[in-house]
DNA sequence: GTATTAAATCGGAATCATTCTTATAAATTT
DNA sequence: AAATTTATAAGAATGATTCCGATTTAATAC
């Protein structure tokens, strides 16, 4: 995935082209990490100064939508990043502070799958937490 | 755990008896499922007509603390469970309707453990998702 | 290039879960 | 029973997120 791809994906979809959505993608396009609604506000408060959390929010659930993002909630709070490229499957070793991710490329439910009977699974989270190196000296 | 043992923890580590906290813990005894705040509160409301939220979320963080109750997020809520009695790490396949719980006793990172240069790792979270055999059918 | 239309944005109010504060009440100790 | 310490109620405060009405903007039709 990658900003040209996901804007052809909107207007495919229907949906306008503005400069926001293209900063915004931008933004996840340079960072490549899980961030909080809160940090994009804060990347792009001032090349838009009226810029209000609802337009955020609201896109951010758009390009989720349109698989543009994937999410994680961690500590409460919704998080979002860029989709991997690797169109596998795959899961997320996560820096509890800055949000960088690493690949696992094995999941769990491929290496043994969880089943019982009479419960309908539709799905699942693995994640690992720690901090990545950059993290760790502060 | 049990009501018993919980309530003992509590009066060593010199915490007081209240019924509210016997209530509590015998609800989740009773319940053996996740649990939220609000779920607490409706289950005890009856009884104790002032109860309020504060009350709720200091007994549930204290458990919690104690070791007594298991917590997880999902859909942006806390939820509580009674610690289960086996006494080896394990995972829970959830029922995202009641709250309802199975084992997963293998734990993906025994299998096959999850590191990375570098990033220093201090936990994870492994969950599987679905509807138990009574969620499915309402 | 202007008019039309549908979607996007702003700004602030509303909501929901959770935490904090202060005064009162209850449990434990003396 | 009095003194001490912890627990509780009630409501205010917080933080993340969503909703709403009015306005603006992008895409499309003319």
């Amino acid at each position: 995935m990658n900003v040209d791809k996901a804007m052809e994906k909107l207007k495919e979809e229907g949906y306008k082209y503005t400069d926001k959505r293209m900063d915004m993608l931008q933004l996840f396009k340079d960072e490549s990490r899980y961030l909080a609604a809160k940090d994009v506000l804060e990347a792009l408060k001032d090349k838009y100064k009226g810029l209000s959390f609802d337009t955020i929010y609201r896109n951010l659930s758009l390009f989720s939508d349109l698989g543009i993002l994937e999410t994680t909630e961690l500590a409460g709070e919704k998080k979002f990043r860029f989709t991997c490229s690797t169109d596998h499957h795959h899961h997320h070793l996560i820096c509890l502070e800055c949000g960088k991710t690493r690949h696992i490329d094995e999941c769990p439910m491929d290496v043994s799958p969880v089943s019982a009977e009479g419960f309908a699974v539709t799905g699942h989270k693995f994640e690992v937490y720690g901090y990545c190196n950059e993290c760790q000296e502060s």
